[in-house]
DNA sequence: CCTTGAACCTCTAGTCACTAGAGGAATTAG
DNA sequence: CTAATTCCTCTAGTGACTAGAGGTTCAAGG
């Protein structure tokens, strides 16, 4: 049985967040002590941890509850958990593409304000010219 | 003289986000017609732009703002301009960096269910189970 | 047994950057 | 002049928390 705290020590999931993933039913209102503390138990602490390491990948709260509602589902509707992982990998390629091209553009960016500082730095010109771009967003 | 939908469509900027930032103190005010509606000039157009290329960077708006509030501005007050965009850019290549561990992550798990859908989806096994990673987060 | 301090409780409100909708007034084209 | 479109303000909702107020419970030391 561990308390709030420790489960959040253990998982790296602060204190309130733990209570607003109980609020929104992603885990189970836990047992509580005579004086209303909760306690947890082994199974919280891993649908937590499952949470956290899903969080982390960047999955949506509502991707996250699709999956835990699957525990222990078979044959077809394990597909849905599968469709939910090359859904987020899609999105996850995209962002990161997206993010590289911005990454080059920054980089001009903050370049171009380099050595001449006389005038109206360049940074604020490049920041509103779009033309300089080198994709497009 | 633009109307706010004309604002928008050469922006790209939606109609209530427009409205938003002149909330916010991101935009002036703009001129009204007797009928109280809000009429533009280029120097808004300009802003506008110079708000929403800033935005796709991805910088948040309190930057946005800070980097408007430098208009003009000249010598030692450039170089904030300068640390802004150094910064940006410093985080914008470790959030690539962090995507793309969780790319490789990901798209293990997504590999981990293809084939074999007799007993529990490896999906969930997957995503709950953090020691498999090849990084850390 | 009693005290102290840390950790716990609920609840409200704030964050960021919008987005949606209600209910109504102004503008513009035919 | 009418009808369609666009505009106005205002409130509330989104996602995923985070912060703070004001109060209670627990565990350890004396």
């Amino acid at each position: 049985m561990f308390t709030i705290g420790e489960l959040s020590r253990r998982t790296g999931v602060k204190v309130p967040t733990i209570r607003f993933y109980e609020d929104k039913g992603l885990l189970p209102s836990p047992e509580r002590t005579a004086g209303n503390q909760r306690r947890y138990d082994k199974p919280s602490l891993d649908r937590l941890q499952f949470i956290k390491h899903t969080r982390d990948l960047g999955l949506p709260l509502a991707d996250v509850e699709a999956l835990l509602s699957l525990e222990g589902a078979r044959g077809d509707e394990l597909d849905r958990a599968h469709e939910i992982a090359e859904r987020q990998l899609a999105d996850l390629r995209d962002r990161i593409s997206r993010l590289q091209r911005l990454e080059s553009e920054l980089a001009r960016i903050a370049a171009a304000c380099d050595g001449q500082h006389d005038h109206v730095c360049a940074v604020l010109h490049a920041f509103g010219d779009h033309d300089t771009c080198s994709g497009s967003h």
